[in-house]
DNA sequence: TCACTATATTAATATATTACAAGATGTGAA
DNA sequence: TTCACATCTTGTAATATATTAATATAGTGA
C-alpha cells in the first residue's frame, strides 16, 4: 500500500458499477467503446468518460484498430481485485474474545488466541 | 460479486484515506474513537462520521466499555483487501498479442497464448 | 474533398461526499 | 443530581463526482 491517498484513489476509480462492469468484461474480452455502450446501456459519452478515468489511472489501455479503440486490462491489480470480490465468505471475523480492562490501544485478542 | 451496485458500494466505503487508515490499524488493534482522532489528526466528529459509515456497511463493529466504544474489524473481506493492496506488482499485464482483424468482442489473446 | 462513423472532450447541471462546528445523548463519578 | 467526558448526530458550506447533451476530432471510403 504505497500511500493511503493513492490507494484510496485507485479504489475510488474501481468503485463505480459501470467501471466495475467494464473491468469485469475486459477480464475475458477486448472491447471497443460501442461494445461497452451496448453492454452497459448508457450513452457513448458517458462510456468514454469512464474509460478516460480508467485510462488515466492506468488500469486499462487501448490500441487503435481502424476507427475503433480496443480496450484491454493493463494493471494486474484489477484481476486480483475482481477475484477477491467474487470470493464467498461464510462468517464474520471472530469478535474480540474478552471485554478488555485497559481500554486504550490494547492489542487485539481473538477467540483463537485464548 | 453479488451485484455490481453493492460491490461498488463496498469499495466506495473503503476508498477513503481516513477509512483505509482506520481499517489498517484495526487489523492489529482495538481502538476507541479518541485513539483514532489522535491517530488520524482530524476532528472527533469527522472520525465518528467515518466510523458510522464503516459500521453501517458492516465492515467494523464495536462494543461499549464504560464511556468508550471499542472498534474492531467484522467483515473478513477487509483483511483480504488490505493484503491485496500491500502486494507488490512488477509488471503490467501483457498487452494483447496481435492487432485483431475482427474488431468487435473478440476473445482476448495474450502473448502467453501464442 | 465530402460525408460517415467511432470516439473524445467540453459544458451544464444534478447529486453525493467531505470537513467542521454546534448541539444532543449517554455513562460514570463526586 | 450535577458535572465532565466520550461519542453520536445534525446542519452547512465547500468540493468532488455523475449524468446528459452538444461539440470536436480523427479515420475511412466514395
Amino acid at each position: 500500500m504505497d500511500g493511503l491517498r493513492e490507494t484510496a484513489e485507485l479504489l475510488k476509480v474501481v468503485a463505480h458499477p459501470a467501471r466495475l462492469e467494464i473491468l469485469q468484461k475486459l477480464e475475458t474480452e477486448i472491447l471497443c467503446v460501442s461494445d461497452m455502450e451496448e453492454l452497459l446501456g448508457v450513452g457513448q459519452s458517458n462510456v468514454s468518460q469512464h474509460l478516460s478515468i480508467l485510462r488515466r489511472s492506468g488500469l486499462v489501455d487501448c490500441y487503435v484498430e481502424g476507427k475503433l479503440r480496443c480496450y484491454f486490462l493493463k494493471d494486474p491489480r484489477v484481476i486480483d481485485i475482481l477475484v477477491l470480490l467474487k470470493k464467498k465468505y461464510d462468517d464474520p471475523l471472530p469478535a474480540p474474545a474478552c471485554c478488555p480492562t485497559r481500554p486504550h490501544a490494547q492489542t487485539k485478542k481473538t477467540a483463537a488466541s485464548l
